[in-house]
DNA sequence: AAGTTCTACTAATGCGGTTTAGCGGTGTCA
DNA sequence: TGACACCGCTAAACCGCATTAGTAGAACTT
């Protein structure tokens, strides 16, 4: 049970007085580069670590960031896409020695109160935004608080403030990328089946559907919104399927529900591809492990991840507010989507 | 931009002191009834959070404990272990006020520097530890440390430190579970296909396979290691078809192989149960989406998530060390089990 | 009525850093 | 040679809170 070392400490040893030993160990001018060099020296070998809470005090960064996750606890499930992003998120923040606060909630409501106490209790210096919706409060919130913030997933949307950082990936281009590929196949009769209509991605794959549908003279394709669970995924699929004139292709936004709709299919005898080509937005071991493999749209989720957070602690560095696009994603064909009306393999 | 309101905004606005305020926020003896009312009362208007540094400053707590996950980056997968685990924690710790600082890093090493760093740099009061290993370093790290901490997943083993509490599930009682099951439905070649062979609940669940294998008189009961990814799950699964005597029953100790497993039987033309039985350990929704849908061990890991934060607290507020057993993992009969060489459904 | 205890408060200190002001000593320039 | 800037460092103030010591006044002893 060792005594955690300060400055104090070090200046004792050092031989010099506590600021001397403050300069040279944030590399402020002060102190002569021997000096420098020797309390350097001393504070690696007491291993002193700036208390973050006295950092923080002195006006300076609290050296954390926060990421509040809004989703109802049953929903919780098995989708790898945070995990993923939190990962690529801490990468880039671990090298700069910056904390990630983690927090999950039930809404959105309670996510707005964690970041008004986030920033009373000046905990973060700035937090990452997920899941951008159509009518967002936050962006409105936070730039009233004053902190900086990086929505990840949304286009610099018209949506007021142009005051937060946007990481995005180009939705209506890889939707455009999905059609094109099933229209090659054959397919005319298409439905997309989307995640939660409140999202600000639901509502740009919804349109960008449609656009693209009509620019291809495919008939009939439409959205239909879930909450991105496997139950409503296999729901959904059921409803679709049971209809006069079914589809020959379901989009699915996520994984687990794609794998839920193959699922469906495979119950109820209808061959996947086919008679169904199944395509799955967001790749993951998932749609690896059925059979037939799910053609996915991969992206580089822990990649998004590091561009969130480059560009936070870039913004926290008084860096300009700027919208980023990350690589378009790319579509993996694999053996759920073939010719229609063709026995696949 | 709001300027965050201080205790000293408090006081001139009630004409007491800063001390008076403090005392009247945290309860303490030293101020009226009357004073104590006001002081809240202006404190709720002016809608003032502690500064969370100011606190942990002052020789108190840093109001956050940390959480560690060491795992290689593509293991990162589907299991949404994790992320419940991580929602149970923050129900409690919400509602204490106590934010959770989450780190994914590559390895153990990695972890325990970490570890070193929050404590060196005061950010932490406390850390969950999650993963327990045979030979686990991190025991005696934190108890030299002088960090509370909890231990998910161990049952309090021999190995060294009883400082840690733990919260553990009965893996033995479980797997006899499991292997009753199976015995009962003519099951005599049971295969176990566990997860990293370094982690403590990996070779608990190992040897209670094999005592309980030959209580049961079951021949050839085995268990192999993986990485937990569902390609080694797959290729696992692959290799143990292709003997010359292939087991009746295979045990996935996670939700991902084992739906890599039925993959892979479906692939083969394996018929399940006919002609091979699987048994998930933990549920999710992965194993209600395959078809058939896997028999499953089901824990509550937000409940555990929940235990886990509800004794780390009690930790830090001076409670003793403790031993604590969450509830015994229920098994969850699906159509992925059946009995031996019939014909299921 | 003087001494004691208790109540309700204020003043002062410290936590571990950062930062501003200040201060000798040296070099430069007029 | 005096004025001035610069260098390398120290002293002191400050961040927001908790806490200890101290203090005035009221209540209670005896």
């Amino acid at each position: 049970m060792t005594r955690r070392p300060t400055i104090k400490d070090i200046a004792r040893r050092a031989g010099v007085s506590e600021s001397a030993v403050s300069f040279a160990l944030n590399g402020r001018p002060g102190v002569s580069q021997g000096t420098r060099d020797r309390v350097q020296r001393v504070a690696e070998e007491l291993g002193w670590q700036p208390n973050s809470a006295a950092r923080a005090l002195s006006g300076l960064r609290a050296g954390c960031v926060g990421l509040v996750l809004a989703r109802p606890a049953h929903t919780l499930g098995v989708e790898s896409f945070f995990l993923q992003l939190v990962s690529g998120v801490q990468e880039v923040l671990a090298s700069r020695k910056v904390a990630l606060l983690f927090q999950v909630v039930e809404d959105i409501d309670a996510e707005c109160a964690v970041h008004r106490r986030w920033w009373a209790e000046k905990r973060v210096d700035g937090v990452l935004i997920v899941d951008p919706r159509a009518h967002d409060p936050r962006p409105a919130l936070l730039s009233s608080l004053g902190l900086p913030a990086v929505v990840i997933g949304a286009p610099a949307s018209g949506s007021g403030s142009a005051e937060l950082s946007t990481v995005w990936a180009d939705d209506s281009a890889a939707m455009a990328s999905v059609l094109a590929h099933l229209h090659e196949l054959g397919h005319r009769r298409v439905v997309h089946v989307a995640g939660l209509p409140g999202l600000a991605h639901t509502e740009r794959r919804i349109s960008s559907l449609r656009t693209e549908a009509s620019r291809l003279g495919l008939t009939d394709a439409r959205s239909v919104t879930t909450d991105y669970s496997d139950a409503e995924g296999a729901e959904a699929t059921r409803r679709i399927l049971d209809e006069a004139e079914p589809p020959t292709a379901i989009i699915y936004d996520n994984d687990v529900m794609a794998v839920a709709g193959a699922s469906v299919a495979a119950e109820r005898g209808t061959a996947v591809p086919a008679e169904l080509s199944i395509v799955a937005w967001d790749d993951s071991a998932l749609c690896r492990v059925t059979h037939p493999r799910l053609t996915a749209l991969v992206r580089d989720t822990s990649g998004f991840g590091r561009l969130a957070a480059q560009e936070l602690l870039d913004r926290l560095d008084g860096g300009p507010v700027r919208s980023i696009q990350a690589e378009l994603p790319r579509l993996e064909p694999r053996e759920s989507t073939g010719r229609v009306g063709v026995r696949g393999v």
